[in-house]
DNA sequence: CTCCCCTGTCAGACTTGCCTGACAGGGGGC
DNA sequence: GCCCCCTGTCAGGCAAGTCTGACAGGGGAG
């Protein structure tokens, strides 16, 4: 879903994920360089839990992916990746996502 | 602010405007067609306090722009109007906005 | 055994956002 | 006078997001 155009609930899961100092600061990081959470935690001075949050939702909306790795010793480290992508924002797109949204009401009238 | 790179702080606020399918169907609504307040809460299916609040938060992120518009009866009506803009989202644009956001805290560790 | 580092998850407090009905007021038509 | 349309704003309730300290558990080094 890199250059294709998502659907509205996907943009707006996207968008929200973004939509978070925290979040976007979680994400360059991760972006620059692959770091196990607690590693990430105290680059950016934030609670591990809470990091958890902000990681799970950034997940969930696509934009990073978990990677447990337990090493031949039995000790376990998780890291964390951004996932590329490419989201083009403009009147169109909006227009766009919002004909496909969940609860649309396709009878509503489009034109009055 | 449309081509140039916004501030982090901008690109957030932006984001968690566009970030609601409410504001996405208002904002696709009024990019269609010149609306005034009551005719679009009609079309949209919302209370009028409610539309009231997502246009102040479009407003405020710089997507829309009311003008109170005064016949010459007296009669004023509120008319909204859609701002184009552009941004390109990706992990550089997200990298880039993460550094200028108000208490970055300039005195971090960038590299560890 | 004790200390340290790691991963997860939990309940609780707090803040913010969301949505509603109701109100005040301006103006026009009948 | 009454009724209809418009603009604004308000308090209040409810839901969701945010953040914290604390806990359980796995594993390694001294």
């Amino acid at each position: 879903m890199s250059g294709t155009s998502p659907t509205g609930d996907e943009l707006v899961s996207v968008l929200a994920a973004l939509a978070s100092p925290h979040r976007l600061r979680i994400l360059a990081a991760v972006a620059r360089q692959r770091t196990y959470v607690s590693e990430l935690a105290r680059q950016l001075h934030m609670n591990r839990p809470l990091l958890y949050m902000h990681l799970q939702k950034l997940e969930a909306a696509g934009l990073v992916t978990g990677e447990l790795v337990t090493a031949p010793d039995g000790s376990s480290v998780k890291y964390v990746q951004a996932v590329p992508f490419t989201v083009a924002l403009d009147l169109d797109a909006i227009a766009l996502a919002a004909q496909n949204l969940t609860g649309s009401t396709p009878g509503a009238e489009q034109e009055k």
